[in-house]
DNA sequence: TAGATTGTTAATCGATTAACAATC
DNA sequence: TAGATTGTTAATCGATTAACAATC
């Protein structure tokens, strides 16, 4: 039998991936429309904005805690503050990334994330080409003063852009300094204990779902 | 009433989007067994591999049509042949990308894309210190030249890599191009005709799900 | 008040998991 | 034959959608 904490869990109030996924591109179109100089917004206009129901919009924005007005639509500026504190993209997420290889320099240059509240503080690499210099105005440091590095600046997040045979390694490196989460760009399938939080990033998943999708609308 | 058809697509045999989200990952790990000499493999160890469920692992391969022994496994060349055929990874996907800056430049330079059967057979950008150079070996072409250059070449896929002010302008033209999907890494909503196909591939949703998870891992 | 829009409750749909028979 | 592993059928779980009452 489970408990009665359980049964509360599992019936209701857990935000759910789907909506995760979904929250940054609300926030999006309500930081466009905001600038715009709209102040209300209804679920049916975000639903037509992101192509999808507004049904779907309600229930996803009823996580983050907001009171729409009948007749009116919710508060733009409140939906967008509250839908920044859900997704932790208010304050800072620290982050360390490794292997300033082509996706690694090109991430610490993209200018999205201060939107999405998270600074690359530090980064590293093994190519002493690369080291002690700076990227996109980061610098790079040696990878085997990680630890050393993190124990200083305590990052949050690692960000692992470094060739699959030595993936492994480098997220071990990275959970031994401490971090919290591996954002893991990499193809490698990582082991990490269950206190590190891993997030996959597979382009390939997004190509094969593409490739297939074209394949079905080409024969009907 | 449904047709006859309808239901028994909806009923069976339909590939599903967590299905295919996963082959690349089967794929990747069968491809490092192989070149490691084994033959066969149970679902059992693919499932550990990739830290989920058997079950998982026998329901996702069973539409690509491979049939297990029991006792033994599945069959490792075989199973690689049938899923790059079923994500379309063998032959050559072909592609434009447009927008050579940070992103579009890393992944000119990637390359795991010639193993997901994706060949970029030219990029564009409205930079003219830009175009008509090199980088990464892909030529960068004047965005303008983009119908007449696909004329000749029938580029299947459009990677859309520039800043979300240009996004749909240049959308329109990958598909005023004739191109039959879209890989959307801009931020911006597109608006697409039905026949064309749109994927977006979105980090912040990536960075919203690791960052949820982490605090909640940290306050259990 | 009338009407538009939210938010809740119930129904449907789809994906995962469990159980187990089939098979080599 | 015995036992391991596949593959099928049914059950459970979770997310989306529909219907509609509440509210301004």
């Amino acid at each position: 039998m489970d408990s009665i904490q359980t049964r509360i869990e599992r019936s209701n109030n857990m935000i759910k991936i789907p909506t995760i996924r979904r929250l940054p591109r609300y926030l999006r179109v309500l930081q466009s429309l905001s600038s715009s100089g709209r102040e209300f917004v209804s679920s049916e206009t975000l639903a037509s904005l992101l192509n999808i129901k507004p049904i779907v919009v309600r229930k996803d924005l009823a996580f983050t805690g907001i009171s729409g007005k009948p007749r009116v639509g919710y508060s733009i500026t409140h939906l967008i503050s509250l839908i920044e504190g859900t997704i932790n993209f208010k304050g800072k997420n620290t982050a360390f990334l490794a292997g300033a290889g082509n996706l690694g320099s090109a991430l610490l240059g993209y200018n999205g994330f201060a939107r999405h509240g998270l600074d690359i503080i530090a980064a590293f690499d093994v190519d002493p080409q690369k080291t002690d210099t700076t990227i996109h105005g980061k610098s790079i440091y040696p990878l085997e003063r990680m630890p050393e590095i993190a124990s200083r600046l305590n990052p949050y997040i690692g960000i692992l852009c470094v060739p699959e045979e030595s993936a492994q390694q480098v997220a071990d490196i990275m959970i031994a300094s401490g971090i919290k989460g591996i954002w893991n760009f990499s193809n490698k399938e990582l082991n990490v204990p269950p206190d590190v939080v891993l997030q996959n990033e597979d382009l390939g998943a997004g190509l094969a779902i593409l490739s297939i999708a074209i394949e079905k609308s080409s024969r009907p």
